[in-house]
Formats: C-alpha cells, structure tokens, sequence
DNA sequence: GATATAGTCGATTGAAACGGTCGGGTATTG
DNA sequence: CAATACCCGACCGTTTCAATCGACTATATC
C-alpha cells in the first residue's frame, strides 16, 4: 500500500462521481474541471479504475462513467491499491536477502503494520465520505448540469461489458 | 502523510535500534548490515530522525544512536513523518485553486480521511511493535555483541544535547 | 452518413523522489 | 596519533509522478 497525491486524485475523483452519477454518467472532462485535475491524467487513473472492476465507463456522447458497484461496496483501499502499484514491501519477500540466522524479523513486522493499515483503509467506503462530504443536503453546488442521456439502454448493462 | 518503502525502513532501523540499546550506542554499521540497508542511507536517515528528537547520537570509538525517549512514546507515525517531507496534500492549501462556487469540497475531505490515518499510526509506537516483535524471549539472535563502552557519561546527558 | 462527443490507448516528457554512493569532514576514545 | 563512528553535502541512476499529445474507436444525434 502506497500512500501518494495519485491514491488521493483517484479517491477525489471516484467521490466527485459518486455525487453525481445519479444523473447519468459523468465526463472525465467535468471531474478534470471540477477538481482541477489534468483530463489526460484522469483518464490514465480511470483506465486502471475500470480494469479493476471500480467503474463502468459509457462511450459516445453523452457518456462518461459510472460506478461499478454500490457506494457501501468500494472502499479507500481499492480506490488506493488501483491506482497505485503494490509497493513490494517485503526486503525479502521469498527471494533472497533473509539474514543469515535471524530472517524476515523486520519483514513480519512491517506486513503486519502494513495489514493493519491496509485494513483501516478497507474500512473506509465511499458512502461514508459521500455523506461526511455533504452533511445536511448542500444541494450540488449547481455546476453544469448536461441533459441526461434519455431512453438509457441500462446501466447495469453497460456495467456488464 | 506520504508512505513508501523511505518509511519503512526507518521503521525497521529502529526496531532493530529498540532491541538492542540496551547494551548501550547502536552503530548504523551494525543495523545496515543487520537490516540490510545501506549504511550511507541509514546515514541520512538518522540524520532526520537525531533533528526530529526520535534518536540522539555519541560520537566517536564505541559511540552510536540511542533513542531520545521511551518505547511508548515515539510512534510510528512520528518516525514516518521524520524523514519523509510531508507531502502538501490539499489542492487548495491557503494559495489558489478553490474552485468558483464551491471550494475545497476534496480538499476538506481528504484532509480528514488523512488525519484519521495518521491518528492511526500515532497510535501504534514503538514498544507495542518491539514487543510483537518478540513474542516469547527469543534470546536477540546472537548478532556480533560489542564490548559496551564503559565509564559511559550517561546516556541522557547525550539525549540532552 | 456526417459530425460531434467522449472514452481508449500508447508514447513521451520534465520534474521530483527514491535509494544509494562517494568524499571529506568532526568528535571521541585509547 | 590512529581508529572509530557520526556528520554533511554533492552527486547519480532509476523509478514514479503528473501531465501532454496524438491517434483511435464507439456511440448518439441530426
């Protein structure tokens, strides 16, 4: 588990989404705008997203992205860890390296430090920050609402693909 | 809070300097090949970890580090923060950037999931994971023993400068 | 079908951080 | 004085970050 800007783009983004996807998908180039990320760089972060199964993603206009799953089902850590490559961790992670008579003692260690915080961060889901996000119902701060694409095929179909 | 392997290491380094200070200075020589972790890193390390208070050295024949406080006061999140610079974290930190109409939506957010994180790793210090460390009495693998320096000043009054 | 929208993919890039090395210090001990 | 061991700054190769660009594909709408 890395802990970087990137991991942190990626989970404002997937909240940006989270609060608007209930009017169809939304742009990358609306989250780029909204948030003040680069467009080129979300999409690289939303392309691992949807490889790992975190969003669906909805093509031609009036597309955009949706989540793949419910907002109580995608935690900060899959957030994270899809964005972020593994960070090997282990010194000596079944190669080499195990000192001589006492091996791996910092290895066990630090896995299970790692865990623990891997764990926290599982804890932690979407629906949770959606709603600390907006405590009363701050109603979406306007932004520019684009017509919902009508007569949508299904969502949980393209979600399927 | 930024967490890579940077971190990692200064975490092992001190558990290694936790288990054996006892027997007075721990050199770097003797964690970097313990640990194996290159000696002239470990040097920059340290370097942080002496200007942050987390270790204090004795310099010269028989000299080394020796923690600057007790087990249960330096916690994994004060080691971390010693020697990885603190990466900014807000988009909007007091310059520019807060969007239009509504501002810093990601910036609150992120913030407070990153201090719930680095409430966490406070809460983890350095006895709790010396004593996981070794569970039982694992009598400290043997490891090249070096004759304590003796008619030592004291050791707190090398804490104290 | 033409056109505009919007995701997809790959290559590239400048800057920073990581992890490590080197060389020359200074303090302390014996 | 010589040996030990911390101290410090410069440097270096690699990787990652964050961003950019260009070309492509799928779809909706007119």
């Amino acid at each position: 588990m890395r802990l970087t800007t990137k991991g942190r783009f990626a989970v404002t983004a997937m909240i940006d989404l989270a609060l608007r996807q209930h009017e169809g998908p939304v742009t990358l180039a609306g989250i780029a705008e909204r948030q003040n990320i680069s467009l080129s760089y979300l999409e690289q972060l939303f392309g691992k997203l949807r490889r790992h199964q975190l969003v669906a993603s909805v093509r031609g206009p009036g597309g955009g992205y949706c989540l793949a799953k419910s907002l109580e089902d995608v935690s900060v850590a899959d957030i994270i860890s899809a964005v972020d490559e593994p960070l090997d961790a282990t010194n000596c992670g079944g190669k080499r390296n195990c000192h001589d008579d006492h091996p791996c003692m910092t290895h066990m260690l630090w896995t299970s430090l790692n865990t623990r915080m891997f764990e926290y961060l599982s804890s932690v889901n979407l629906a949770e920050l959606v709603r600390q996000q907006r405590p009363a119902d701050a109603p979406l701060p306007a932004g520019d609402a684009r017509p919902a694409r009508r007569a949508r095929r299904s969502i949980s179909l393209a979600v399927a693909a």
